[in-house]
DNA sequence: ATGTTATATTCGATTTTATCGAATATGAAG
DNA sequence: CTTCATATTCGATAAAATCGAATATAACAT
């Protein structure tokens, strides 16, 4: 029978490929992780690493083996906090990930909340993109993530807390600027500004839009606050979330908003975990704080 | 650290409700188990089991703690078969599920080419309805089930080999009777028989013909042979999807078919596993083979 | 009440397993 | 050819898992 112990063993070989310092890490002799290795691969029947005095590296077949293995040990780290997390959820750490065309919009709103209602919980908030965050949720570094759907999930699960439609942001010597509604059919695609490769954000509007993923557009920045700044410099017109118009437009004359009447929901902001984790309990609440946060911030129509 | 051996032990335990008969089945004795039981929950910090000398059970908090063990049981089996069922697939055994609705027209047909692709493969075919088997699925009782989608697979993973539509099949002497084609619209819902509730065709019929789910039908079928048998006596008429034609028919003057004219397919037959099991390469072989012999046998219009 | 039975648990002894440090083997680098 | 770093082997030791016998306890029958 393959053991826990060498499962840990083997991803900390894994990691470092060099069996002394996964010694070093995993607390044990060289000796006795290398006879621990030895003997899961005699169970296994397949050597999970290649390796000499000199160098390590992992086989094809043990590579499936790691990827296999880190799932199950990431389940017995769940498995085992299932009685703190049950009998008090957030009243300790919590990792989460958040996307940057979410972050600045959300987290004044719902920060303050949180350390109102969960004085006990010491949060901990990585801004990144999207694929990255799901990797990181998937090997446990983060435990939870706030993402904008639809996105490849791979197998994470997701509780959906808010919904939201683009907004046309133009110049007001743009032709079309001042609409209350306006149709992806009427939008000048050589004009408008997109965020660079990578925010989900602009897959969204693309799909939003019905424009090609392949089309060309000229600019290509990092922040919706600067898509809003080029704006203003009316080089052209960009689509900006719901959630970002308040902070953005700032009551600023020159930029006008027009709604994009496509039917949405354009994305749908949710919390996504690995299924196994254990704090669900808390996740829940979470999305409840959220919900009513945003709902209080954004729902009367302004 | 939990180990897998108090998994084990756990999950016997629960099996049974019974620690001496856990402890004959996992071939300790039962102090053994008494004390790896004992010192798991102190490990996890709750009890997993209430108990005294005559009745044990498990607590609510056990039974989620229950859950995800055998998940990580089961995974653990699945990392353990890596080996042989890459060096080899489907040379050894292979326990398949299959819905009665599919079975009588399918196994005929790909059974002797299984047979002659693998010969090596022993086979275990078992025939229940979908909820069944997904469920015989997810706790490893089954390897892989043969199911008409949608479904709800709770996470299992799917591979689509075939895809089909629905058949009209009605007495000569039906108004509507000989059409080559025919619309939901122009369907009888008070003639129509259809399967006992927990066929899945049943509600994929249901779908295709948007009909109602609470609809009333006098006739409940057991299998599709009986209900072709009362078109043939005259009682009404009845669903069948592509697959049974040719031998629920079988050159029946009396009989006459209408192919189901709304967008399809109607149903799509599926090879569901967990996405954990080992054995996924030689899934793929069987679905090519599925594919290549269901082309061979259906493909060619009749 | 009382004894009987079935069962989980405790305890001490024993076996098995895990781990360590020292010694060894091996390949790369100077 | 020597040195160095490192994985592995080996024998000794420490830790753990397991067992059987003894114990405790609740349900049931008398």
């Amino acid at each position: 029978m393959v053991t826990l112990k060498q499962i840990d063993y083997a991803l900390a070989v894994s990691k470092t490929l060099h069996f002394k310092k996964a010694a070093e890490i995993s607390l044990v002799s060289p000796s006795t992780l290398s006879n621990a290795i030895t003997e899961m691969e005699k169970q296994l029947g397949f050597k999970v690493f290649e390796r000499d005095n000199k160098k390590v590296f992992v086989t094809t077949l043990g590579g499936e083996f790691l990827k296999k293995a880190q799932s199950i040990q990431l389940q017995i780290f769940d498995i085992q906090k299932l009685s703190e997390n049950q009998s008090d959820p957030l009243s300790s750490e919590l990792s989460i990930g958040i996307i940057p065309t979410v972050s600045p919009y959300f987290l004044p709103i719902v920060l303050p909340e949180i350390k109102k209602t969960f004085p006990n919980l010491t949060l901990r908030i990585e801004e990144s993109q999207s694929s990255i965050l799901v990797n990181k949720v998937k090997n446990g570094e983060l435990n939870m993530a706030i993402l904008a759907l639809p996105y490849n999930l791979e197998g994470l699960t997701s509780l959906k807390f808010w919904e939201e439609d683009f907004y046309w942001i133009a110049h007001h010597e743009n032709k079309n600027a001042g609409k209350k509604e306006i149709r992806a059919t009427q939008l000048e695609h050589s004009e408008l500004m997109l965020l660079e490769d990578g925010h989900c954000l602009k897959d969204h509007i693309l799909d939003a839009c019905k424009i090609p993923a392949d089309s060309k557009h000229v600019v290509k920045a990092s922040s919706l606050a600067t898509l809003v700044q080029l704006v203003k410099g009316n080089m052209g017109s960009t689509l900006v979330p719901h959630m970002a118009l308040g902070q953005l437009l700032n009551y600023n004359k020159d930029l006008l908003r027009s709604h994009l009447n496509e039917p949405g929901p354009h994305r749908e902001i949710s919390l996504i975990m690995r299924p196994t984790y254990s704090g669900i309990q808390g996740a829940k609440l979470l999305k409840t704080l959220f919900e009513n946060s945003l709902n209080l911030h954004f729902k009367p129509e302004w």
